[in-house]
RNA sequence: GGUGAGGUAGCUCAGCUGGUUAGAGCGCAGGACUCAUAAUCCUGAGGUCGAGAGUUCAAGUCUCUCUCUCACUACCA
């Protein structure tokens, strides 16, 4: 049914910053969601393209790179790689995972700001910006270090005092130092930079984000609308930076006066999902227009994104700005999904500050399945969520030890003792087969309605709701009480048992591929055989009558290890997270 | 300060444009079963829906006030 309605679809998550591993909140507000809709998208037939990069421009990566005795091009490649690998360690399905320092994102970033230069919506201004001499560099706001004008805390950051929270400017700050090397060899400079001029543009953009109310969730709009309702303000879109995309003129010599200035992090980095998507194309052979340029097929492509709340901003303003002020036929994007934050005891996870667990250290304590299953089960999709060992452990031993692997054992070795581990012909169909025929008919519908709608926490529980449902029907048709007076009716319970097994494995293939693939494998389901095609479930030929009479499976070993008591507190020992 | 989001059973959360006895999972209590990772299945107890006022035949659902939590506030991304 799906297969007729196929549509070209393109994913990107929000691009992680290259200054270290991410933390859960991470992979859970942007890079796990968009891997699970790509996943399913893929199994309901299709054609997806999920494109991800690694964000390595602005002061935090040269700063890090410094910290790191590297050069900033060595330690981003370093940062990179172990960025990928802990994307593949977490089954992250990208088509690609490139970088927003590619050759690709940089001419495609010049050619952005020559073309809204052209449109009239770049303008160069000058500003003033602190200067530390002894590191060499200008300093953003926040690594200006002085005391707070308001209330006199002597750490206050330039653009805001952490103890009173005021709102501050860096020449506010009384004797300010540069937070970077502690100098107080810090003067005010006059420095040119281009800006956005994204104020312009407001119209349009409220036009736009207006005619999305309907299909866009209420944080993605309401964020946008607020800053409208604020009144945009230009932006600059530059930096004085080594590091990043070189400011040049038609002719690609550097702009006079930028010399030692690069494009603005926030401005190369959404053109960097257009350059990925380039280096897909080269490395693949593949097409990247059909799913970028509105004139070559892109208007038949869906492009959703994924993004913590902290990005709305720049995908429903910056971006947009950049994409209609070049006048040129890109493609906006259609839905955006926005998430809050997975909370960590009470505050943020902070990669600057290592609170929290990383993808790195979380995927040495417990496999990734129990990660993708937990983070997205409890997705913060209304509010904040907050992360506890005790829910993570609930979630893995309930959820996935319990009710879908325990389902899984019980039934496929019962079938290896009794049945020759072959699905077994015979039986009647009774009131248990009605009712869990009925129990998929409605169920699996909505559980696909779930995902296309990116409700994640509704579609696992669906998810979960429909494993419950295989054991509540082994407990009505109890094939093991057959058994003894009618092999035939047992050898139902059994057969519809190890369809159903082979059913939640196919199910389970976007949430957790690792467990999914050991069930399919174990019920030796061939590929072809594993994609989402039972909008309408029946007996005829649905998913309870999938497998072939005879046909030969095995009992997996246990899919799921539960998490003990002495785990979590091994775990609140090593992270903290006791409260 | 401004703006936004949220405060619903012990815990985590559903509840669309107001309309029968407010739902789910976990946890808890009792029972059933014994194929299974002491798993599973059934039943049950548990909520004056943050507080107060108002609109209405009718409000968790709309309006106002108050209160608590969290986030954002543009040069960290």
């Amino acid at each position: 049914m799906s297969n007729l309605n196929s549509e070209r679809i393109l994913v990107t998550s929000a691009l992680p910053y290259i200054n270290g591993v991410k933390h859960m909140g991470n992979l859970a507000g942007s890079m796990l969601p968009a891997d699970v809709y790509s996943r399913a998208m893929r199994l309901l037939g299709h054609d997806v393209l999920y494109i991800c990069a690694t964000d390595e421009h602005g002061t935090p990566a040269e700063l890090a790179a410094a910290e790191a005795g590297l050069s900033v091009s060595e330690y981003c490649e370093k940062m990179h790689i172990a960025q990928k690998e802990a994307g593949a360690n977490f089954k992250l399905s990208y088509d690609y995972f490139g970088r927003s320092s590619s050759a690709a994102t940089h001419k495609l970033t010049q050619d952005f700001a020559l073309a809204l230069e052209a449109n009239g919506f770049i303008e160069e201004r000058t500003s003033q910006q602190v200067f530390s001499v002894a590191d060499g560099r200008y300093l953003p706001d926040r690594y200006v270090e002085g005391i707070c004008p308001n209330c006199g805390f002597e750490a206050a950051r330039g653009d805001q005092c952490d103890n009173c929270g005021k709102l501050l400017d860096p020449v506010d700050l009384i004797n300010p130092y540069s937070a970077v090397s502690g100098s107080h060899d810090v003067e005010i400079r006059d420095t040119n930079h281009l800006y956005l001029k994204q104020s312009d543009m407001s119209g349009k953009l409220r036009d736009w984000v207006e005619s999305h109310r309907a299909d866009w969730p209420a944080l993605t709009t309401s964020i946008a609308m607020k800053w409208l309702d604020e009144g945009l303000r230009d932006r600059a879109i530059t930096r004085d930076l080594e590091w990043g995309v070189p400011v040049v003129n038609a002719e690609g010599d550097v702009r006079d006066g930028f010399e030692g200035k690069v494009f603005y992090v926030w401005f190369d980095a959404p053109i960097a999902y257009i350059g990925a998507t380039q280096d897909w194309a080269a490395e693949t052979e593949g097409d990247w227009e059909k799913f970028w340029r509105t004139d070559k097929g892109a208007d038949a492509t869906r492009y959703v994104q994924f993004m913590g709340k902290d990005n709305v901003a720049f995908h429903t303003l910056s971006f947009p700005t950049t994409i209609m002020g070049s006048g040129q036929p890109w493609k906006l994007v259609d839905e955006l999904k926005a998430f809050n934050w997975v909370t960590w005891y009470g505050g943020k996870f902070s990669t600057s500050q290592k609170r929290g667990v990383f993808m790195d250290q979380a995927i040495d304590i417990a496999p990734s399945d129990y990660w993708r299953w937990h983070l997205m089960a409890n997705a913060p999709e209304s509010s904040d969520a907050a992360f506890t060992w005790e829910d993570f452990q609930a979630s893995v031993n309930s959820d996935l030890a319990n009710v879908l692997g325990n389902f899984v054992n019980r039934i496929t070795s019962y079938c290896v003792k009794k049945f020759d581990g072959v699905v077994p012909e015979g039986g009647e169909i009774t009131d248990a087969e009605k009712w869990i025929q009925a129990e998929l008919a409605e169920r699996l519908p909505r559980m696909v309605s779930f995902y296309e709608a990116r409700e994640f926490r509704k579609a696992m529980a669906e998810t979960r709701a429909v494993w419950a449902a295989g054991n509540e029907y082994l407990t009505q048709a109890a094939p093991w009480t057959h058994y003894k007076t009618n092999v035939d009716q047992a050898a139902m319970g059994v057969r519809v048992g190890l369809n159903l097994v082979a059913l939640f494995g196919v199910l389970a293939q976007p949430i957790i591929p690792d467990a999914a693939e050991k069930i399919l494998s174990a019920m030796n389901i061939p590929e072809q055989f594993r994609t989402w095609n039972f909008r309408e479930a029946s007996f005829d030929d649905g998913p309870l009558n999938a497998l072939p009479i005879n046909h030969p499976i095995s009992a997996p070993p246990v899919l799921f290890t539960k998490i003990e008591a002495e785990d979590i507190e091994a775990w609140t020992e090593r992270f903290g997270g006791a409260e």
